[in-house]
DNA sequence: CATGAATGAGAATTCATTCAT
DNA sequence: AATGAATGAATTCTCATTCAT
């Protein structure tokens, strides 16, 4: 008995927080974290200051829960095309693209990750490498369970690089304006493209 | 009645904005933008408010002064191997070598252009684009300037992705325990040779 | 979830900027506006800035919200003149008496209308000037009421007469020593008297 | 000698002076006292702040040298009408008029007196009242030069319910809308007249 | 005597967080 | 558990005045 009514009690609960993250993720994303405000999310959440700091420690710690959403649904991301593409090579190249137009479709939250994450706080700063680190590593994976196939001083640089690639020309693409930029499929090829090219073993023919 | 205008005057008035500015900088590179008060930059300059506020407009002025002087030495150490160096394959190699030993030998300052300058306001953003835009426009000219030695889709993406790797290396590099991690040199190969081969165009050879 | 808002709450609030405004009235019209800080008004209120900012877009918000309820006031004291006097001749100097002895009563208060409210801000400006406006459609209505009673070239315009005098008497007094300078009722009566004379038409008797 | 090259360098000075005083006049006609800066004022006069500061004490004795000197202007206007009009009727007639339209012709610095300087400071405000009150005493030595012609309770207050009724009609008057309202004469008669009948002894008749 | 750079006290305002109801 | 009023530390910026050159 008293299970199920804890449980209820805990749904609500769990509801009441889903409310304050989705409110503070679209409003981080869209204004920035200073320019955020703890009465902005909890106005946004139709909710209230005292039921915020019930579901989290501060300000920070929204921000930090947004964040780490936002790198467990790129995870999904990159780990569908793992599970889905045996192929290393065509996995790199597929791998950009799909991160590529992942942020493409979620712009505003892209912006968390990619702009307004830097310059916080250790703590945030902290939490964005890990998730920058977590998709690195998946993709130093994917250069090393096929040597031959790649071309590379070091996995893991080159792994960083890729992600540098991609996150520095969704930043540009971005920013331009969206009635003349190119469309993002066409954008996301160019930069997978790039990220191929740069880690793909050439072997060297002799006549 | 007009009085001349000491020679001295100007120049101390000069030195002065230069303490000020040299503070902000070191400051901003060390605790970031919001961290930095406009009284712990005077206090590093050994200055006053009213002296800060007569020599730039606002807090955000400064940062924008120094995120300035950082894009013209990064320009100046772009500008030196374009000069020197008349292989345009080559050229785009010791570009991205230079850049990360310059952005290695000015940590702090480095900060400032890759993590600091993000998410402040639209015109620290627009100041920010555009010193990577400058860079990224160099780059492009080097891919034109010899077609046939590329293989890029589009010039301008594969200019940002060359940038967004050299940073996002660079940042990565940053947070690694310095005792511990690659040597700077190493590590600026290292993206240069990702970034070359990632550009470069390999003649296929038919038997 | 939604609770309902106790009743205390409101009461409270309402109290709390009682508190505020009641304060920022006695300071401002002791010290005037610019000597009077936000600081102060809290202090005196024994709230805080936060709180201040709760209830108070501004400084410049309390003054008008002080300056606004002055008004109401002394749009009463004219009310009242004018509900129990039916003669429009002995209703204007009633008015003039009443107003003087109200500004008499309230010396502080007054102080915010007549001296301390001019030079501040355009707002303040256009909110004194309506003020000013309200209390003397009253009067000109008194004057239209029975135009053969009174003698003027234009209605509005002795109506502003009629309050700068009561006003200018005013300050002057105030400004006199309390142990020397006539009684308030002297003063009173006689500005009614000024203003009764000065719109008063009198018959020219033929012989 | 020594006197010729003092008397040089004197005028020099008092024409220093002068350039200061008359831009600061503007200024604070234009702006108000608040608004008004020194470096606004040195900038007007093309001077420096130093210059400023050998010439006047103080922000605060610039603005009474001003009104000392807006006081002196008004009183000329006052005794030209006494010189000239020798029947006491008139002669408060002619005042209320003449102050009028001075103050319409010269509306930026009327802003100064009528306006502005309440509320700057205890020194300040002494001066205004000095201002004030020499113009009331001038006016209340016609209402005693003649008695028999006025009918009032006090000479003095009646004096300054004149003054009263003369700004406050001026100060409306500079707030409507210049393309609507009534011409300067036109008023500067209508206050003429309410101040006249207001103090004019009217004999009664008795048949 | 002129200059204008430098000073720094002081003001208004914001917002993350707490806590009484 | 929910509410939202209250808190107050912290920050940016202004401007009258001084003083070295």
């Amino acid at each position: 008995m008293v299970y199920r009514k804890t449980k209820g009690t805990e749904e609500r609960k769990e509801a009441r927080r889903r409310l304050l993250l989705d409110a503070a993720t679209r409003l981080f994303g869209k204004h920035g974290y200073h320019a955020t405000t703890v009465p902005m999310i909890v106005a946004e959440a139709e909710s209230s200051t005292g039921s915020f700091y019930m579901h989290f420690r501060s300000k920070e710690d929204v921000f930090i829960a947004a964040l780490e959403e936002l790198g467990r649904d790129i995870m999904d991301v990159i780990n569908e095309v793992t599970a889905s593409q045996p192929d290393a090579l065509k996995r790199i190249s597929q791998t950009t693209d799909a991160i590529f137009l992942f942020l493409a479709r979620n712009q505003e939250l892209a912006r968390i990750l990619i702009i307004e994450s830097s310059g916080i706080s250790p703590l945030v700063e902290k939490t964005r490498r890990a998730i920058l680190l977590q998709q690195e590593e998946e993709v130093r994976k994917s250069l090393e369970s096929a040597p031959a196939l790649f071309a590379v001083e070091s996995t893991s640089i080159a792994a960083r690089c890729m992600a540098g690639a991609a996150f520095e020309a969704f930043y540009c693409w971005l920013d331009e304006n969206p009635k003349e930029r190119m469309p993002a499929e066409k954008v996301a090829r160019a930069v997978a493209q790039f990220n191929t090219q740069a880690v793909k073993n050439v072997p060297v023919r002799h006549r």
